[in-house]
DNA sequence: TTGTATGCGTTATCAC
DNA sequence: GTGATAACGCATACAA
């Protein structure tokens, strides 16, 4: 039968102490085994226990939060859920938080800056110790990051870079990341290479595109102008696969010969590869593809992408142990230098990028 | 300088009274809009307000909380938060969520017993009015949750039917969403059908191969026995790509003829993809493949999958509102017959599956 | 070893 | 119109 009931009308601390015919006092640190608990008779504990568990105690959160001054609690601040790069970091997040006393409170802005504002109101509110936030994407401006958090929350962001908002900062080398991708295609024996950078105002984007022009430059190859063009910025981090096969199709219209294409991000190359199909190009026979993230489905589908891969599970990790660390050390923050923690992007070669030239129509199914 | 603060140290409502000469009451009243703000003053309205604003005042949910006893948070329990299937029905659940005055605490029991009790158990300590259980994969067993859920908290399963459990549950009709599957096939002409099922224990599955097996039925078709395996039963949704990928080749090894594949989900579906590329045959002019779920990438890949659509967006604003319902009136829960709840599936239709016979080599581009 | 008393920050009930 | 004050459930310093 529902008790008469108010979302919750529960077993209390002074109802287990009044079952088992002790105080209060004896029942908490009993419960808790607090350090007084060593002097409490054995039998005593065990009735204490008992009883407890038979009526069913659980301990209110909020009234042992309030007196003890803490919530136990870790903020986890997603802005889009649904982009499948973020997956990979919460398991890292959960898996280092796991071990922890500390409850992950997950909650996603759906990419809605209002959305994002209130919940990480909320979650100050309900005084969260500590704050990750995932920034796959995003709109550019979050000054409410930035005014709130660095002040009282020990806040790390992965994804981006918020250095410049003096927020500690967890992202890949995308430098080193557009590097590599080059050198792939470049040891593959390609030289006419279709770029398609990220939206203008993404900062991975410009440094992937740095690492880019850097090997191009260091072997001496020119990119050809009209085989490079750039994603429309855009909320949604699906919306790439629409800018990949339009990009794609616009490099096809040029006529100009190319065997490869360098695509911003995976969804991207998922695009690409779609509108190489549907012109007739096959991958990786006509065309390579390389792609940039390694989400989980890069290495399902078929053929599967080559692509770089950021290490998201070890960023999570990173990002969380760092917030955990910041929460234990009440200084202000780590000093300024070292804000930013750049972790090492890595080739992951599958099957959608192969040698050039490659003749024979169908390649052998190995 | 950081305060000697503990994990906060925050102002407080006496702050806020202290500071703008009048007393807690009033500025809890008047900050909380509470009916008898209609009788203070407009001056003193604004004077407050403007205080509490100017000294960054957060009211403190757990005092809150225990005062009012009520925790105004919803939680959102997810058994395998990497499995997107989940994701669009975490939408859905904010989104029905996000114009109430709850907040949703996402969890993800990471596919783990263990985790999934002891998240459980916390979410039972910060006091959740109510609890979507996002069940989408899992062990079979889940009495942590009968006992405990189904007695004090509004509870409500998506994507499992734990009604005999007597746990209100929102699936998709299975049985439904295996008839289409099959009749899609059929009707385009397709006779030598392979049929890869899902995991024995899976409830899913069965009702899937029932639906399956009425349309051959009505149809008169014959299902030959070699051309119909079953996914070993996994904890991970993702290694159904794997099973996919050895029951084809064992399909392929039989040597029997099959123009099409009937997969259990879209993983499935691209494992099978995978063996069939793999082996020579491509999709779907060799073979038409067609899924179940319509997860989001089954959209992007190349070719899109067809597939059997779970409205899932729908399920998590029907679980929420069922949650919300149950909540406000604390009858009992739902009499007991109606606990399941069915919602419709739908055919997309996309690239996997074409009709036979089709004798051109390369489809024509469109 | 165990019990008593106090306060954490809020809200709500009263009195002024 | 506004201000004291008593809970909410728990943990702890202090008494016993």
């Amino acid at each position: 039968m529902a008790k008469k009931t108010s979302p919750f009308k529960r077993v209390t601390l002074l109802d287990v102490a009044r079952a088992s015919g002790f105080s209060t006092s004896s029942v908490s640190i009993v419960l808790n085994d607090a350090p007084l608990s060593r002097y409490v008779a054995l039998k005593t504990k065990d009735h204490i226990r008992k009883t407890a568990q038979e009526m069913g105690y659980h301990p209110d959160a909020f009234a042992r939060s309030l007196r003890r001054r803490r919530s136990d609690t870790i903020g986890v601040l997603v802005f889009d859920i649904s982009d499948p790069f973020c997956i990979s970091l919460l398991r890292g997040i959960e898996h280092t938080l796991y071990p922890t006393a500390y409850l992950p409170i997950i909650i996603d802005a759906d990419n809605r800056r209002d959305q994002f504002e209130r919940y990480l109101e909320m979650l100050i509110e309900r005084r969260v110790e500590g704050l990750v936030v995932v920034a796959n994407w995003l709109f550019a401006d979050i000054d409410p990051l930035s005014k709130v958090a660095n002040s009282v929350i020990p806040t790390v962001v992965v994804g981006r870079d918020l250095t410049q908002n003096s927020i500690q900062s967890v992202v890949v080398n995308n430098e080193e990341g557009g590097y590599a991708a080059m050198q792939h295609l470049y040891a593959l024996g390609h030289r006419q290479i279709a770029v398609l950078r990220g939206p203008e105002e993404m900062n991975d984007s410009t440094r992937r595109w740095e690492g880019i022009q850097r090997f191009a430059a260091e072997v001496g190859l020119q990119l050809e102008p009209r085989l490079t063009s750039q994603l429309l910025s855009a909320m949604d981090p699906n919306s790439s696969f629409d800018g990949g096969v339009r990009l794609t199709n616009g490099f096809i219209e040029t006529g100009l010969k190319f065997s490869a294409i360098l695509a911003f991000d995976d969804y991207t190359a998922l695009g690409v590869m779609r509108a190489l199909w549907k012109a007739g190009r096959r991958v990786p026979e006509d065309c390579s593809v390389i792609g940039f993230d390694d989400i989980p489905l890069a290495g399902i589908t078929t053929p599967g992408i080559t692509t770089i891969r950021q290490p998201m599970m070890d960023m999570g990790k990173l990002a969380t142990r760092l917030v955990l660390e910041a929460m234990e050390s009440p200084k202000d923050g780590p000093v300024g230098s070292n804000l930013l923690h750049t972790m090492p992007p890595e080739l992951v070669e599958r099957d959608s990028t192969q040698r050039v030239p490659a003749k024979g129509r169908r390649a052998a199914v190995r």
